[in-house]
DNA sequence: ACCTTGCCTGCAATCGCTTGCAAGAATGAC
DNA sequence: GTCATTCTTGCAAGCGATTGCAGGCAAGGT
């Protein structure tokens, strides 16, 4: 059906050899034998196949790209990030949806059985014993938004959920509110863990602020929505940092609907800086994530490890910053 | 490194095709040899490499998964729902990113290099000769989200725009308005020509409304505000009907910022129904596009051509409907 | 007891390509 | 013109699996 390197040795008069090697870059062949190879392959419309060639390179060029995270908008620049810059490195990003999936360790099998060149696990949510799981059969992985030091034996990158929960707390402590709450995702996902012990660490160093804290449901509207209207049953505090954007979304939703005005009456701050977040009839205050380093990052430390497979692991860290719209009333000099 | 075939043999003491055949459904093989080589697979850890065997079975259970549609959040559960589909049926998304790719015949031919089975273009942007291409070199494609009837010989799945225009014009018509706007995404995009031709055609059924149009630079929040506020300034009609629900978000924004009440003073229709526009913040009347039938269909479709690549090709076009949400003013009996 | 039938199993070829090795061609130095 | 070097090239052995074919074996019929 489609031509294999043996027809266009044969249409060349040259030895099969001699085709692979004009197809491989850095192999010896002489300008002659390169034309005429060439000429062959175009007018068979010849090239070669990476399937074929992977089985004696042990290269498929295949990266897995595993995340359990499909419904959150940010993630809509996270996947075109990555298959972007994986494509630039003439890598294939093979999706795995991890969202149904009970076990783990079939994903680890399956990537496993399509000889994958790496993994990398786009979460926050992930327990680390499931990137662990490719180290393990010796995959290179990189956990994106990932916790670090929980695994210090694969790679992380992200941000310092820590760091960032203590940012979000000083900023919502220099505008002077003096009643804060702390609006969680879930509790189970290590980024919320982290962020709220920062938070709750920082904001414990003022004993006049009153602080309380719940969690939501999930990283949803629908959620932020929901246990905002709960708090408001016993009573609002006069701030909040919200979650993550969607969920403080969902969170100005439900305000909207008790009849507070923010950030006249109620300060919020969100996180992540989503694009929908700077829509004008949104425009959240929030903390920004850099997400396009992050990703860079990543990939480049993919390819990294494809060529030192045992090179030692490292977390990369990025600052953030916040970005300041209209949910968080004006610094207050005391 | 990671066992073989082989390695399974010798340990349990029979051939390799012992082996490749307990692994091979359909195969025939006692009772006594399947556990024999189970046993040694279990103990050696060993699976089935994917891509070796795809050499000679010449399926690789790989699919392409293409689009250039990576920024509106309706596609967060287009790739959900696409990858867990395919993952059910034993699939594997390949995901190709179009978006600065100025040449499709690279996503071509890379397809072709890794061998994939089949490969799906989602998107209503992309010129149908893209998903020719593939079918000329047979591999089985399927278009989701593309233009019925421009290339009867590629599969389509998705609906029927134009109907789609002229239920919306009939929706706007019903409520009333008098003077009603067209307010599309880019012109270039196939499905904004069809809705817009939709449209067109039923609201020249009445000559009594006043008819006006423009299209939006992009599917976007930013755009859709944009043209809004330029076509403020030459006066607005009733009633617009938004090319999508993010361009429409765009425009309610647009027309609070104009001081316009939402529907008293303006009524919006957006397109698509996508999570967002049921927020209770936004709350669009939208016409809801059966995403979810699209693309069960269209993998059921995929799988169908597998096994019969030279399927007569078809048109699978899906019914959409209206959700009434808080944009519009209610029906009006004349 | 003999033959037929059908199920299992192993041999060996094959899928499309790469690569170590050795032989042949070309180059340059003398 | 000779010889040592450096380039090119082809041969053949894999990479990890599948599969047509034929031989072996046991069961069943007579």
């Amino acid at each position: 059906m489609t031509p294999t390197l043996k027809d266009v040795a044969l249409r060349a008069g040259v030895s099969t050899s001699a085709v692979s090697r004009t197809f491989t870059d850095g192999a010896s062949v002489s300008d002659k034998m390169r034309r005429k190879v060439e000429k062959a392959a175009a007018e068979l419309g010849y090239s070669p196949n990476f399937i074929a060639r992977s089985l004696t390179t042990r290269r498929t060029k295949l990266i897995g790209l595993v995340s359990n995270n499909f419904y959150n908008p940010i993630f809509l620049e996270v996947f075109d990030r990555f298959t972007r810059a994986l494509q630039d490195c003439g890598l294939r990003p093979l999706l795995v949806n991890l969202s149904n999936e009970t076990d783990p360790e079939n994903s680890v099998r399956m990537l496993q059985q399509y000889s994958v060149d790496g993994v990398v696990v786009a979460s926050s949510t992930l327990p680390p014993e499931f990137s662990k799981a490719f180290r393990d059969k010796n995959i290179p992985v990189v956990n994106t938004f990932g916790r670090h030091a929980t695994s210090p034996d694969v790679h992380v990158v992200g941000i310092d959920n820590i760091a960032a929960g203590r940012m979000a707390a000083r900023e919502l402590v220099s505008r002077g509110y003096k009643s804060i709450g702390f609006l969680g995702g879930p509790e189970r996902a290590t980024s919320t863990q982290d962020r709220f012990e920062g938070f709750r660490s920082e904001i414990e160093k003022h004993p006049d602020i009153a602080f309380s804290y719940s969690f939501a449901s999930a990283y949803s509207f629908q959620a932020g929505r929901a246990e905002i209207l709960r708090l408001a049953e016993q009573g609002l505090a006069e701030a909040y940092f919200g979650g993550d954007d969607v969920l403080s979304i969902g969170i100005l939703s439900g305000l909207k609907d008790l009849g507070k005005q923010v950030p006249q009456d109620i300060g919020l701050l969100g996180f992540n800086n989503m694009e929908m977040s700077g829509w004008e009839n949104i425009a959240l205050t929030t903390i920004h994530q850099p997400i396009a380093q992050i990703i860079a990052s990543s990939v480049e430390l993919m390819v990294a490890m494809l060529d030192d497979p045992d090179r030692y692991p490292e977390a990369r860290l990025f600052p953030c910053h916040v970005v300041e719209r209209k949910t968080l009333r004006p610094i207050q000099s005391r």
